[in-house]
DNA sequence: CGGTGCTGTGAAAAATCGGTGAAAAACCTT
DNA sequence: AAGGTTTTTCACCGATTTTTCACAGCACCG
């Protein structure tokens, strides 16, 4: 959810804009708009906002009010509250003094004119990139992917699979990791999940030669996927005949993975 | 010494603009501008300026010999190089659907029209702003010009790797420093852990060419800094097998950091 | 009871992978 | 152009992974 901070002190601007930036999508989620009309209410509004709920970015009106420093000393208080705030004027016309003082002086992230051709549009397009820059700044972008059913995890980065917390091994040597075809495999199983997966359906999902895949690599592979459970959870192998785990689905030559725990077929 | 990658196409932008900008003051030292008439000359210069010294804003020409995505074309191959490096997009109205094809697809930090009041000043106060923005972004990181995992240090100004206290060198002549690709790989490796980097992936982060750095050249390197490791400490090898240091992923020919010291496997 | 179709299994064959040394090629400096 | 260094290529080998194959168990059916 977008939450503008918008500081404007005449209702004209209010009224063309306030629609258009509530409906405009910035982040897949509705916005939330917070109007001002006076420099005064606003430096009030910011005291009184929680300081770990922040704004994603603040619209301030350069000259209200017929002051040139209405704006800028709103501008003051938002920095000083939260210094990575980005924050965009909005002025008559550019190419101003007042656009020097706010790009210079006041660090605007941006300035934008308020009689120009289209300026709905370029309003939002130019909120949307200053939020987008805001958000590649804050997040260090560490996305760990995981894929979690149960209490089995894939971790997509080192591909390693915990069953119970533990490491599911190579059953054929077990100081070896997983070969990798089977934990693909695995993954795939689970997120398709409860869908069956025939040996065919695996090879075009997997990007493999589907000549050289075929329905008896497939067995084994489950084979040696169950053994690896089996290591970690001796047992698992009957679990799979009771509908739990890796399960032949009967027909065509499919398995599907069944969370187990949950309810049993 | 602000540096400035100008692609324009047409000559009187640039009589008009390069003495404004040749002059203006950034960053309190002169300004280099690297001026391009043509999209293609722009990527071959891209692609021979080195990568650890990016130029620190980029002017585009959208709109270049009537070509729409010409613009768009140089700034897919500097994001790609240099995925922080802010670019500002010059066209002759604002407005438009460049405007919004700049800024939200391309990603443009942002967007100037050529035609209004006063836009030589205009255009110096919008490259000081972004200037600003992207040296608070990049700041705190900057001063880090070394890289460390465990015992492992990187200087990244000498390029002088250090393993337990002790200098690497290259392991086929102990009296010289390890060489540059090794170390360049390395540091990839380790800044990217505990994810596993493809030898594309590295050609891609070195931005070596994909044809030459193959398989077989990135098993090559991974043994150099392998011994290169033993040298220092020998059984260094034996503990990438056992999943710690440089260890082969398994899949895809891919190698990654694992810290040693820390939890095995 | 024998036939049939399906799945699980072990063992063996085939393919692939990763490590290696040596040599060729590219690169750099003088 | 020569010499030294770095990088890439190549061929080989053992280890691992993947596929193939043959067979066994089982349910189902007439």
């Amino acid at each position: 959810m977008a939450t503008i901070f918008w500081v404007e002190d005449q209702s004209h601007w209010i009224k063309k804009f306030s629609p258009v930036l509530e409906k405009e999508d910035f982040d897949g989620k509705p916005n939330t708009l917070v109007i001002l009309n006076f420099a005064e209410a606003a430096r009030q509004k910011i005291a009184l906002t929680d300081k770990e709920s922040p704004p994603d970015v603040a619209l301030l009106d350069a000259r209200m009010n017929g002051n040139d420093q209405a704006g800028f000393s709103v501008s003051n208080a938002l920095r000083k509250k939260w210094p990575r705030l980005p924050i965009i004027y909005l002025s008559e016309h550019s190419g101003t003094e007042i656009e020097r003082d706010a790009l210079e002086q006041f660090s605007a992230t941006d300035f934008i004119a308020k009689h120009q051709h289209n300026i709905e549009q370029v309003l939002c397009w130019r909120i949307k990139a200053v939020l987008r820059q805001s958000s590649i700044d804050s997040d260090p972008a560490d996305t760990i992917d995981v894929v979690v059913s149960g209490e089995l995890t894939i971790d997509l980065n080192t591909w390693n699979v915990y069953w119970k917390g533990q490491r599911l091994m190579n059953p054929s040597n077990s100081r070896r990791p997983l070969a990798p075809t089977p934990r693909k495999l695995l993954r795939e199983l689970v997120e398709s999940s409860p869908r069956p997966l025939t040996a065919g359906q695996v090879a075009e999902r997997l990007d493999l030669d589907p000549d050289k895949f075929s329905y008896g690599s497939y067995r084994q592979h489950i084979k040696t996927l169950r053994r690896a459970f089996d290591a970690v959870e001796s047992g698992f192998t009957e679990l799979c005949n009771q509908g739990q785990g890796i399960v032949t689905f009967g027909d065509e030559g499919a398995y599907f993975w069944s969370p187990p725990g949950g309810k049993s077929r």
